[in-house]
RNA sequence: GCGCCCGUAGCUCAGAUGGAUAGAGCGACGGACUACGAAUCCGUAGGUCAGAGGUUCGAAUCCUCUCGGGCGUACCA
């Protein structure tokens, strides 16, 4: 693996630097080269030494090269540019190594925390964005060979939740059973009727009630469990949180377990957390000012223009107040434990429950490491959980307690004009229009994604007219999936992706489809070859990794190699991706992967190849590359169809 | 006001930890299907990395300021 061939390196300089100049090494940094003519790697480690020891950085680096000496897997050193030191890979070596892979042991469990939509309406692009993210994160810290237990939480008490139960009771004039009727009802989309609904109540609290007396009404409901409201608010966020799952399925999104909001109330989880603060006088109450009644938390020394509220003067506690409770049962930092029931024996999906749970669970909670996938805007209430674990001590804890936060998706002004969004002058003018939930202004991800498969089956039913239909469909819900995924990922995280159709629904050019057409095309050259030689034996590919021509091969042509490098840097980004948090790295490292390729499959011909090791050769890099692709594109959660 | 993020080709975006000649896609223009399938490939044009200082052997990247834009700073989440 190269990973292991960077720890080797390290060491190797950083010992000989030791020994050599009885000083403390800098950190080792390796890039890649700009050209494959100057190596694989190069550190630029000779500029720092040169500060250090006041002499020219490019006789440090030939000196250092000397002392090194040999290094497994490194063919050979030089100084280049006026002081890096390049590295020649053994490319054999390489090719031969990366068939072996080695894991760290368990390095303890690490918890995720994605999608995590309020059970009121149906999901939109912005949770997408969301759950791919988070996905795509627990895909690759599963391959790392790490424990992942992925939770998405379900905010069942909340304010939204409250609003769309005042719209479904008071505006739509409902009853239980009415809604029960509803969500029989098949031919409606219950979590559609609610983004609808959801939509109105804004309007209706303007009008009819502007100091959200109902709003506070329901919520304080449902919080105690008061039988009509209550039962309601159940039904209509656990009906919908099976909307949701049922759109990330189709994305290839699945979770571990629901935590509900409701049972870490029920279950007194906060009443622990709230005795905790108090003790430690983390939060205080407040008798006067504009937060008299309030329980608060005090985030800056100065006064109370910064408190955030934590229980509210009616008593009901904020969502904050809870997410503390629930990051502290995440580390395993709580006394109490939620009772657990499966939720979809399918999918092997458990959720919490305040009742009688199943005894024979799976462990849940006890998080080493716990990674929140949630938006920018939160940063704000994740700083405050954070505050709030350091104040009860848990430094530690707070440390492993990771804000994976990355930016929203808005509109294009084009694209909100479609939607119907009002817009202003000005609004037209700007590079992107904020979605509103609220308003009922955004793309519905079951809409996106029925019109990327429409699309998709477009394409396919053209390029392939044999196919039977359930083919053709698999094939482009696949494609969907692909060019969606990407899509969502490509963009750095910090970026706004100002969403548009036009873009989403693209397939050509910087697309999932357009690495899964190259995939797709590996494995067809592959096909090919059996078609046109049926006795093939395949265990000849494996035995050409010990061929010495191997060797001649890939030094031979240097755009092969760079091909077959970037295959085998896969492992590489996605340490890098679990580095830094971004998947984008990931997406982008793919696509040149995909770029490459195609490159090659036009430049050679693999099947008319006339010399047996030569054809072999080309028969491995596509092997190798194929494979690449296809783990790629699975740790982005996409799959390679068929044919395409 | 305070805090965070962004500003790179006509458009949308990459350039992790400072490093060698700043790259993709789209769009534009011109080419390549009798070939392992053209959802592909090749070529051309396109840059004062918002601006100004500074640190450094070296800055798109770090620091300061200025100018644009976005978000947060709720008894919503």
């Amino acid at each position: 693996m190269l990973l292991d061939l960077h720890a080797r390196l390290r060491d190797a300089l950083r010992s000989t630097i030791r020994t050599q100049w009885n000083i403390d090494p800098p950190e080792i940094v390796l890039n890649q080269t700009p050209k494959i003519e100057f190596g694989e790697l190069a550190t630029p480690v000779p500029f720092e030494l040169a500060r250090l020891l006041k002499r020219p950085p490019q006789s440090i680096a030939e000196e250092l090269i000397i002392r090194v000496g040999k290094i497994d897997g490194v063919e050979r050193m030089e100084p280049a540019g006026r002081g890096y030191i390049n590295f020649f890979l053994d490319r054999a070596a390489v090719v031969r190594g990366s068939r072996l892979r080695g894991y760290p042991g368990d390095e303890g469990k690490i918890i995720v925390e994605h999608t995590n939509i309020n059970p009121n309406k149906a999901a939109h692009i912005g949770h997408l964005r969301n759950a791919a993210i988070g996905d795509t994160f627990v895909r690759i810290l599963k391959a790392a060979g790490r424990k992942v237990e992925v939770q998405n939480y379900i905010d069942n008490t909340g304010v939204q939740v409250a609003d769309v139960i005042v719209g479904v009771k008071h505006v739509e004039r409902k009853t239980l059973d009415d809604v029960r009727r509803l969500i029989a009802n098949r031919s409606i989309k219950f979590d559609y009727y609610c983004w609808d609904v959801y939509a109105r109540v804004a309007s209706f609290y303007e009008e009819q009630d502007p100091h959200y007396a109902l709003r506070a009404q329901v919520l304080k409901e449902i919080e105690e469990g008061s039988a009509d409201t209550a039962r309601m608010a159940e039904l209509v966020a656990m009906t919908i949180v099976r909307c949701h799952l049922r759109t990330m399925s189709r994305i290839n999104v699945h979770y571990d377990l629901l935590p509900r909001e409701s049972d870490v109330l029920h279950l007194k989880f906060w009443d622990y957390a709230f005795r905790q603060l108090r003790k430690k006088e983390a939060i205080f109450f407040e008798k006067e000012g504009k937060n008299a009644g309030c329980w608060v938390m005090r985030l800056d020394s100065d006064g109370q223009d910064e408190d955030k509220i934590i229980v509210r003067s009616n008593g009901t506690v904020t969502y904050v107040g809870k997410d503390i409770a629930y990051q502290l049962w995440k580390l395993g930092l709580l006394a109490q434990d939620f009772q657990y029931t499966v939720f979809d024996a399918d999918a092997d999906v458990w959720v919490t429950t305040s009742g009688d749970g199943q005894p024979d669970h799976p462990a849940f909670g006890h998080g080493r490491t716990v990674y929140n996938v949630i938006d920018v805007r939160q940063s704000y209430l994740q700083n405050i959980v954070r505050h709030g674990l350091l104040a009860l001590g848990h430094e530690e804890q707070a440390r492993r307690s990771i804000h994976f936060s990355y930016e929203v998706v808005a509109l294009t002004p084009e694209c909100a004009g479609q939607l119907g969004v009002e817009l202003t002058a000005e609004d037209r003018k700007r590079p992107h229009i904020e979605v509103s939930g609220r308003k009922g202004q955004g793309v519905k991800a079951d809409d996106l994604l029925d019109a990327l498969e429409l699309e998709a089956m477009k394409e396919v039913k053209q390029r392939n007219p044999k196919l039977t239909p359930t083919e053709t469909e698999t094939i482009a819900h696949q494609i969907a999936v692909g060019a969606l995924r990407y899509f969502l990922l490509k963009f750095t995280r910090t970026a706004i992706i100002a969403f548009d159709f036009k873009e989403a629904l693209n397939f050509d050019g910087e697309t999932g489809p357009y690495i899964q057409y190259a995939a797709v095309r590996g494995n067809n050259i592959l096909h090919k070859l059996r078609e046109s030689d049926p006795g093939f034996d395949f265990g000849r590919i494996q035995k050409m990794l010990n061929n010495p021509k191997l060797g001649v091969y890939l030094n031979e042509s240097d755009d092969i190699w760079e091909l077959v490098y970037l295959a085998l840097r896969v492992d590489e980004i996605g340490h890098q991706v679990f580095v830094t948090l971004e998947p984008a790295a990931l997406a982008k490292h793919a696509f040149a992967l995909a770029q490459r390729f195609n490159l090659f499959y036009h430049r050679y011909r693999i099947i008319s190849e006339p010399d047996m090791d030569r054809k072999l050769f080309y028969i491995l890099v596509v092997d190798v590359v194929r494979e690449a692709l296809t783990k790629a594109l699975d740790l982005m959660g996409i799959e390679v169809p068929r044919r395409m």
